[in-house]
DNA sequence: CTGAGAAAATAACGCATGTGAAATAACAAT
DNA sequence: ATTGTTATTTCACATGCGTTATTTTCTCAG
């Protein structure tokens, strides 16, 4: 079930079919959350580990005179700080964009889950690493990209994301989005959001219509967007396939 | 030798004399940079985890026109990305700010360090949660924040986190940037980094002069830049201390 | 003490982006 | 279809911050 997870896994490295079923195992407990309800607030005290099964949510943080800004966005497979049940309490925020199916795991679940499999626990170290290296790159984006660049990157970004779990469709993707939360997103206001898509979809770098994507020639738009996916890390041709860790399958 | 390691982490869990032994033997292999030189290269390969011991360092990106954001403050105590090493070529850099000693710690040792010593693990694992809260701060200082508001939230955060580990000295701290420095961190420009520190030192709220910081008040500073250090996580009370585990000493 | 290089400060001007408000357009539920 | 609701688009105007350049102040080696 855990499927989109064990797929973005798999881009990593191979895993057993014990080691799927371990993830299976470990992700039974399933709630859903209406669109726009808080999954967890500032200030809880986390408990378990989300992996969001089906559905886009995003963490958020609000400032004490309201702006909002979001941190990151949650598709399928993304699971919601590994080991966050170590701090006592929630620094931020994660809302359901749309409506979301996801899965509890519990702190022992995933404490088996490591200590049993280690091929498991060396793909999830490496789902954090990735997932810390695209706050990074938020970082710069918001730091030194202007508005088009920063919108530019962040499409490619979700789209490439998106393209890993098998969730685009040639050259279009899902984007359950509105513009405000583009602009939560992106540090810019509405206003300001609506503008620069009109000037990407004016030299034809993205369709954007109906909660759907679509990037004519992605070389283009990274290019306008200085876009480099190496943070993703989707380059490894089976580095990490220990030949002493043989994949029973 | 990693006492500001050490100091930190029990700032979250005790840690027995065995545990900060292990932390020793681990942290052996020292090396010094030059101030200005590149600690590691965006496209290298990751062979080991550094911990600061001595000196400031950053993390930083360049744009392929020359942009530079610098993503992350290293300071003594700080490690790179532990288990960084599962990645195949580093997609950022890491720069000596000041003159910089740090200790290599091998992956072997890593790997031990943390099957042996549950404790030790543990700590290392909030460091490194605490640390994708600071990069998610950051997201949110960039995003929302007015470059008043900016600049003193870094200020802030810095203070805090040097106060953590014994470096500050009542209300000033080292701070051994440039304005150049501080304006490719905070995504301005130095010209506008030095209009606001002139309106942050003659609203009182800082002094800023010879590479040290000073706050006469952090509390008004705090409030002028709608600092909440929740996301420091330095607010435990023993919680993780587990009694099933007792702290031999 | 002196000079050279780096860092900080100042100045003038331009533009990217914000603000507030109003007008359309899309959508969802009856 | 009709309506209420939410999302998008447009407009007019304000401003925070960037840019380029010059000047002043520090720092420290000799």
């Amino acid at each position: 079930m855990p499927h989109h997870l064990i797929r973005k896994l798999e881009q990593f490295t191979k895993l057993s079919r014990d080691d799927r079923q371990a993830l299976e195992n470990a992700a039974v407990k399933r709630r859903t959350f209406a669109e726009h309800s808080d999954i967890i607030q500032e200030g809880d005290s986390p408990s378990h580990v989300n992996l969001i099964l089906e559905g886009w949510a995003c963490r958020y943080k609000q400032l004490d005179d309201g702006r909002r800004q979001i941190i990151s966005f949650f598709v399928p497979g993304d699971l919601c700080d590994t080991h966050v049940y170590l701090l006592r309490e929630m620094d931020h925020s994660i809302a359901a964009l749309t409506p979301v199916r996801l899965a509890e795991i519990p702190r022992a679940a995933l404490d088996q889950l490591t200590e049993e499999h280690p091929r498991v626990m060396k793909a999830l170290w490496w789902d954090t690493l990735v997932s810390v290296a695209i706050q990074r790159e938020w970082t710069v984006n918001l730091g030194q990209r202007t508005a088009i660049e920063r919108l530019g990157h962040l499409f490619c970004e979700l789209f490439v994301r998106l393209r890993g779990i098998g969730l685009t469709d040639g050259d279009s993707c899902p984007l359950p989005l509105t513009q405000v939360e583009l602009a939560d997103a992106m540090g810019l206001s509405n206003v300001h959001i609506n503008r620069t898509l009109q000037e990407l979809r004016r030299a034809g770098l993205v369709v954007f219509k109906g909660k759907r994507l679509t990037i004519p020639d992605l070389a283009a738009l990274q290019k306008a967007s200085l876009f480099n996916p190496n943070y993703l890390h989707l380059d490894h041709e089976g580095r990490h396939l220990d030949a002493n860790e043989p994949v029973a399958d």
